[in-house]
DNA sequence: AATGAATGAGTCTTCATTCAT
DNA sequence: GATGAATGAAGACTCATTCAT
């Protein structure tokens, strides 16, 4: 398994940090080389080449990030509490790791379609744990019967992104971990009164 | 002023074609100047650099977007009306411009640092729309009192932009107009049943 | 016709140059630019590639050698006389352009397979002028009517091919337009004294 | 000494598999290696570099190619038929290895100024038996006597190379060996019909 | 104002060779 | 002797921008 070999780590972790520093496009691979202490050519022993870098970043750190949540979520006992904690672990994974945020909510972003395409495979995983709080939410009956899956993960999915990346922009000066519960509470409840 | 010359919007429109038939890495200065019937050297008459063009291009389509969307809510009376008038504009002027859709959604989004916060800052505007919706919503008493409002407008920003991106990485396979309603309907209500 | 472009004919005579005293694996594009006074990326608006250059220099230089030949060889009136003019041609045309004979002779048979057969293409133009020559000799019955066209014409263009070759490669220590006499006499007459 | 190690030879066999299938430019080392069934660095511990296996498989085939043919022609009592049976084991030898002859005719050509060199130094030994035909021809009394040795050689050489090469490069359509008689015809007698 | 030929800085990738094991 | 992971120098090509016409 390459992603075992030292190395390969090494590598990711660097263009996570060169990424983060300098933005995709002032990160070239020697950049990414020397800040992992490996020669050029050594990237290509690892990587097919820079995209494949990018693509295993995000498979390895979200492979991480939604292990991490579909772990946890599993010891809540129903889709409210499992909402919040996947949103508690969203914002908290995140927000412990500025770099990584900035890598995944912008520069990964300015990458072409083929890569973006690799990534929405990635991220299909994380969709589907968002999916089935979704389904058990309606199960037990505390959710709408009539919500349409596709939208509601789109909300959540759409509102828990554009908060991070808020925050990323904003130059993190608030605590991510701390809006956790006030974006369950809008999720859950709406904006309305009633 | 430089955008009411012919030659202005004549670049900006075929930037918008050039882009989303190409991609954002794929679309050279050499190929807008074409498409838009112009020497090379006569982009750098009307724009300072590349990057001026694309912000060009969201400050002018983003700025009739707004625009239209403002007027609009303007004749509505209350905040939820305003809300769902928003939405449906938003999807519904999206919705009827495939490539102007790509580009905001995706490819302007490859884009470095220094145009995405110039992006920000016409983005703005919007959320300052929506803000209005927010705080007119709490004065009349049908939203609750305590929102957040930088954390609702995240919400409503991120579940209406996160559902374009969807609609356009699927290829429109479905009408986005038609999801105006239920989207609203989400975001005033919430997942919750009480 | 971008061969009567001057910077084209520049270029392709900074090649000859170039790869002449430095060698086809020494002929980076940039050297060949910088001798013809141009910058690296005008090479480009004239060559789709490095390669590019090596087949136009081929057929440019090739061109005006085997036209020449052609030209003067309609003058002649039998195909011994033909026959003897076409190698004082090859050898004096040669003879007098050392940089091209090193790179015809030499460094562009340095060169990968799909190259080589467009070589090939233009060389076939030489050896219909000597099939021509082999003919027209067995139609006025001076030369044996049962000749095999492939293997004569072998010989001559071998005989004369590697007599420059060798030529180039002792340095041109003697003078190679004095050979053809007698290169004449051999093909005409072989080895045998009857 | 060096070549009497099976592993030499194994490394040169697999070199000329290796050049013969994917051309001079395609031929890595690493290739070659694993062909020959050992490590990169193992190749080192036989050749001082990459230039030394090419120089090596020529030394080693085309010493063995011209051993032969000395071997053969030593029984044979005159001039013609020697320069006959010289012709023969050439095609012979070439048209029984298609991968050899690839590799001399045509992909060993490919090769730097400096490899160059060293291959004339084998080829040497070529020209000299070449040049003991003739000088037996002239005092035999079968060849005129006032012939130019170099000249003779080269037309002599340079048909039987021209003749293989247009063999490889037609993809060996018709039979090497069957050209022999016929061209040693045409050394002796020459084109014309006196 | 408009043109478009010319510029040249910038970078990913390959691969012969080394050397610690 | 044998390995193969690691090295790092080297170069073709692109494309945003300029400027003489």
């Amino acid at each position: 398994m390459k992603n075992t070999k030292p190395k390969f780590k090494q590598i990711i972790d660097a263009a996570v940090e060169v990424i983060a520093e300098n933005g995709y496009h002032s990160s070239q691979v020697s950049k990414i080389a020397k800040k992992a202490g490996v020669a050029d050519g050594t990237i290509y022993l690892y990587f097919k080449n820079k995209e494949d870098i990018l693509v295993s970043l995000f498979q390895d750190k979200m492979g991480q990030f939604i292990a991490r949540i579909e772990t946890e979520i599993a010891e809540k006992n129903n889709a409210e509490d499992k909402l919040l904690e996947l949103i508690r672990l969203h914002f908290s994974q995140l927000g412990a790791n500025v770099p990584l945020a900035i890598v995944t909510q912008l520069e990964l972003r300015q990458s072409n379609q083929e890569l973006r395409h690799k990534i929405n495979e990635v991220l299909k995983r994380y969709l589907k744990v968002i999916d089935s709080i979704i389904d058990e939410g309606i199960q037990e009956g505390v959710f709408h019967s009539e919500l349409n899956t596709r939208l509601v993960r789109q909300m959540i999915f759409g509102t828990l992104d554009e908060t991070v990346t808020n925050w990323v922009m904003k130059e993190q000066k608030y605590n991510l971990a701390d809006q956790a519960a006030e974006v369950h509470q809008l999720l859950i409840n709406g904006l309305s009164k009633q």
